[in-house]
DNA sequence: GTCAATACCATTGACGCCCATAAATACCCA
DNA sequence: TGGGTATTTATGGGCGTCAATGGTATTGAC
C-alpha cells in the first residue's frame, strides 16, 4: 500500500526548491503523475499534500454529496481549484510556489510532516509547536482508536 | 501468526546501533517493509515498535475517522507523523535515532519487550521498575480475562 | 531582451553494506 | 550421556553509496 511517515525537515533554497522526502517519493512513485498534489490547508496554517491516487479518491467522495449544493461548492473551492500539481525535478525538488509558502509560514526550511494515507508541510517552528500542544493534551486525555480486525489477505501457515 | 514474546536486552553501540532479537525479526521476516517501526510512546517513557503490517492496520482503522476530523488529526500527529522507520542491516541491527533514544532514556542498552502483536523499547532499569510495579498490583487486584472461544478454520470479520 | 523554470553537475555527510570476532546455542556422534 | 563441533546470534569497525543540497547552464515564454 505505502504510508507516509515519519517527519523530515528539509531546506528551501533561494529558488523555492525542497528536496521531497526519498521515502515519500517511494510511495509516490507507482502512481500516474510523477511529484505531489498540494493545496492550502483550510483548517491550519499547513499545506496539504498527497498523490494523484488519493486526489482522486476525494473526488470520489465529493460525489456523495449532491451537484450544485453548497456543500459540493465549497468542497471544490477549497480543494480541487487550489490543488497544484508539482512534478519533481530529477534529484527529487519541488517548485514551492510562493503563496503557498506564505500560507504556511515557510521560509528557509519546510517540514513534511507523514499522516498516513497524506501529508502535509509545515514550518518546522510552527509544527513543532502544534505537536507539544496535541503531546500534551493526549497525556491527559489517552486517545484510543478501535482496531479493524485483520485484513484476510490470504497469508495461509 | 508469529507473536512478540519475552524480554531481550541488547546492547546499543557508539553509532546507536542495537540488533533486534532474532525471534522478533523472524515474525517480521515476510512483511512488506524489511524492518520496525517505531514510534514515541505518548503515555510511557519508551518506544511503541511494529511491522509494517500493523501499521497498516492502524492506517486502515483511522481512516473510520472523518478526513480534517481532530481526532484524525491528532492521531496522525501521535502515531504516523512521528513514526519511523527503521530497516535492519545484514547483521539485524537498527541504528535509533537520537530524539528516541532520549524519549526513552536508553543510553548504553536496550530492552525488548513483547507485547503480542507488538512491543516495546524500553530503558532496561526503567522497564524493570516498572515491571514490579505491576507485578505488585496483580497481586492484589488479581486480574482476568475472559477467553474467546477457538476460531474454527478463518479469521474474524 | 528579461525572467523564470528546469535540466545538469559537483560536493558532503549520513547511512547501508561488508568484513571480522566472540559468545552462545544447537547438533552430532561415539 | 557427554564431549566436541558447527551454526547462529550479537557486537565492533571500515568503507562505499546515495540522498540532500548548492550552484551553473540551458531552455522556453513573453
Amino acid at each position: 500500500m505505502g504510508l507516509f511517515l515519519s517527519t523530515f525537515v528539509n531546506k528551501v533554497d533561494r529558488k523555492g526548491r525542497v528536496s521531497v522526502p526519498a521515502t515519500f517519493r517511494a510511495t509516490l512513485a507507482q502512481q500516474s503523475f510523477q511529484g505531489i498534489i498540494a493545496y492550502r490547508s483550510f483548517t491550519n496554517a499547513c499545506i496539504e499534500g498527497c498523490g494523484m491516487d488519493f486526489m482522486e479518491r476525494l473526488s470520489d467522495s465529493a460525489q456523495t454529496l449532491d451537484a450544485f449544493s453548497p456543500e459540493q461548492e465549497d468542497l471544490s473551492a477549497l480543494i480541487f481549484a487550489d490543488a497544484r500539481q508539482l512534478s519533481w525535478d530529477p534529484e527529487g525538488r519541488i517548485l514551492l510556489p510562493e503563496d503557498v509558502m506564505a500560507h504556511a509560514g515557510i521560509t528557509e526550511t519546510a517540514a513534511f510532516v507523514g499522516k498516513g494515507q497524506t501529508f502535509q508541510i509545515w514550518s518546522p517552528d510552527a509544527y513543532r509547536a502544534l505537536e507539544a500542544e496535541i503531546r500534551a493534551r493526549a497525556l491527559s486525555s489517552r486517545p484510543t482508536l478501535p482496531l479493524k480486525p485483520k485484513a484476510p489477505a490470504g497469508d495461509s501457515r
